[in-house]
DNA sequence: GGCGAAATGAACGAACCAGTACATTTGGCA
DNA sequence: TGCCAAATGTACTGGTTCGTTCATTTCGCC
């Protein structure tokens, strides 16, 4: 909570300076990184330590474990996520426009947001055995399906779109085809050559993607 | 290549039988689950040589270094995927039952060799890393694509689908679609609550990305 | 202005784990 | 049938890595 200290403008330099949510932060933001680069079991706490401006020993102090580090940089992603996801005004378009804008907004999201890829990738690795033991990731998932419901529904009361689709499963559609495309870069990209006139590509794919979504739910 | 041994059936039982070729594929059997279930640093050689009938010594006997062993997994598991793949007969079909049957068959397939699914994730964790090593993988993929060009030219020629679309493209959405389906089931089931009566929640899913394919591809 | 809990630092330990040294057995072949 | 390379078993090691122990400093509060 607290951001910063009260008094003492820093005069004495040799003297520690004792800031607990700066320290914790900090660790939280190089272990995103490494947990993303590595995965659970290929990250390093040494590693982590060594590029904090704190120890190891701090880590354990506030997070008891590897374990419990990861699991807190799961948790933190996903806050994340989820906040800037619901920054999104879909309710004033027009359902199409607006299921457009929320596959365009996913797709260079996830692009944009690699480390939470990954992390994401890690933990189904895991089985979502981390993810499981946290309450508070269950609730942040559902404005998404909502804000999806709600769109659709517009669309399906004038007439635009056809009835009897299920929101979760055109989150389903929306979050594979945008997530594969972050997530399997490395296989899919390397077998297919994709690299040259990178940028152009990714474009093309992303309005495949929404044309393929809008296709989908349109009469 | 040696299948099996030539003479000498089993008779003294005491002593030790060499059979190098058995010995390679038990330890890759084993090895595949492994890597699999744990990913690259998450295996473990010493697991893998206990499950084994062999021993450790014979791993980097074989395969030389964990890595080694690694990489020969996912050869080995590629090899085997694209080879059921291309027992498909998509040419006597129409174009659209034939990209019907692609799909689904993508789609029981990934379903049914999730060891391979996890493989395939993995190696995306290493940014390609070891598939990049591969000379032989790069070849394997070509087939698939392939096959969906010939359908898709076959359909647009006919004024069944429209023209101008990317088979590549093609191939990433309905592998974006089936892959996900899997990869991040425990991350997105866990969320949404799909497990009860999951038989025919699949069975939805798997229609509505037959659907959704279909759809983007027709006129 | 000092007291005690919170926060931090430095070094260490015990388990784990990839890889190896050394020794032995098997089996094709001359 | 005896020789030698291929194949295998056993025991070990050196480095790595999670986590801890012990000691010290900071700072809110009375």
């Amino acid at each position: 909570m607290a951001k910063r200290k009260t008094g003492v403008p820093a005069a004495r330099a040799p003297t520690r300076t004792n800031d607990p949510a700066r320290t914790m932060a900090g660790i939280l933001e190089v272990a995103t990184a490494e947990f993303a680069n590595k995965g659970l079991s290929g990250a390093r706490i040494d590693e982590i330590a060594a590029a904090t401006r704190t120890s190891k020993r701090m880590i354990y102090y506030y997070f008891g474990s590897k374990e419990g580090l990861y699991l807190a940089v799961l948790e933190e992603s996903y806050r994340r996520m989820r906040s800037i996801e619901a920054d999104l005004q879909l309710s004033d378009l027009s359902p199409e426009a607006a299921l457009r804008r929320l596959v365009e907004f996913t797709f260079d999201h996830h692009f944009g947001n690699q480390d939470y890829i990954r992390l994401v990738m890690s933990e189904n690795m895991q089985r979502g055995e981390y993810l499981a033991q946290s309450k508070i990731i269950q609730e942040l998932n559902v404005t998404a399906i909502e804000a999806i419901r709600q769109l659709y529904d517009r669309g399906v009361a004038l007439g635009l779109f056809r009835a009897g689709l299920d929101a979760i499963d055109i989150h389903a559609s929306i979050s594979a085809l945008t997530f594969f495309n972050v997530s399997n870069q490395h296989t899919f990209g390397l077998i297919f050559k994709h690299d040259p006139a990178a940028e152009t590509a990714r474009a093309l794919r992303r309005s495949n993607i929404v044309e393929m979504i809008v296709r989908f739910v349109k009469r």
